[in-house]
DNA sequence: CGATCTACCTGATGGC
DNA sequence: TGCCATCAGGTAGATC
């Protein structure tokens, strides 16, 4: 599922291959999806724009148009946008498309409806788009010091997996690179975030900054699913280097067979660890 | 404050 | 082969 680095990927895309390019053309097949304004706010919002910037907040792609207008969009968990021929065959659930100068379509695909496109008044950003001004730091984005995640940690009681997992604490991480993440710092997801010592909180730092880097370096996970893909459809390999995640039976890949990943209930959803080398 | 649950949705998968 | 149940998970909001 689209988390910090996967978006990082399709936010790179979007500076290379988007910004600097006219929207010609807007469609929108499915009202779901802008369902925050609606298709005719998107349509004359987007069309005739030349997108400027491509940027990221967590999960949160936001660009900006030369129209004095933004685009936010989410792909929550199974959307994707990807360039593609005009001429080429659209996917199903391609439920916004912009048509760019040059014969390609920028295309929202989403097929289980959760994401979101919407375009909104930068300077009216706190009401029309909310929840942007309530995220925690981006740890690549922004930058996490120790100090700050230090403070983070000793203010919360509850769960670590839980804190790094809201997003209005820290921006950007999901399921499966929290569970990357605690492995590399071997830090158990159910300790109280305050319980962790000054070892664990630099252990949990640097783990942050090496999968977040290394996963985005690999163009992101796609999942068996195959849900996500980066602008141009390619997918990402960082599945490959996955410790934990999806991986329960396996041998932990730090024991060496003395211990296997196991999965637990978390939250409703799973969480992946090895209870030997994670405390 | 935190823990837990629900809703939103579709496609893939497993059991029978 | 078909039918049904289950699972996947980001986020907001309700409830205790």
């Amino acid at each position: 599922m689209p988390e910090l680095p996967e978006v990082e990927v399709v936010r790179r895309g979007l500076e290379l291959h988007v910004v600097g390019r006219r929207i010609e053309r807007v469609e929108v097949g499915r009202e779901r999806t802008v369902r925050r304004t609606s298709a005719a706010a998107v349509v004359t919002g987007l069309t005739g724009a030349t997108m400027t910037a491509a940027r990221r907040r967590g999960k949160y792609l936001v660009c900006d148009l030369d129209n004095g207008r933004a685009v936010m969009v989410h792909l929550r968990m199974s959307g994707q946008l990807v360039l593609a021929p005009a001429s080429s065959p659209r996917p199903s659930h391609a439920h916004v498309v912009l048509t760019l100068t040059g014969d390609q379509e920028l295309r929202f695909v989403d097929p289980r409806t959760f994401g979101e496109v919407v375009v909104f008044d930068p300077g009216r950003a706190d009401v029309e788009v909310p929840e942007l001004g309530r995220l925690g730091p981006d740890p690549v984005a922004d930058g996490l010091t120790m100090r700050q995640l230090r403070r983070l940690l000793a203010t919360r009681s509850r769960q670590v997996k839980a804190l790094l997992l809201d997003q209005h604490a820290l921006a950007g991480l999901g399921n499966i690179y929290t569970d990357e993440v605690l492995h590399v710092a071997r830090v158990r997801y159910d300790r109280p975030a305050n319980a962790l010592t000054g070892r664990q909180v630099g252990a949990l730092h640097r783990a942050m900054e090496a999968v977040l880097a290394d996963a985005i370096a690999a163009g992101g996970s796609t999942l068996g699913d195959a849900q996500y893909v980066g602008l141009s459809g390619e997918a990402g390999r960082y599945q490959e280097q996955h410790r934990v995640y999806g991986r329960a039976g396996s041998p932990c890949p730090r024991c060496r067979g003395r211990n296997v990943i196991v999965r637990a209930p978390f939250g409703g959803r799973s969480t992946f660890f090895c209870a030997r080398c994670q405390r």
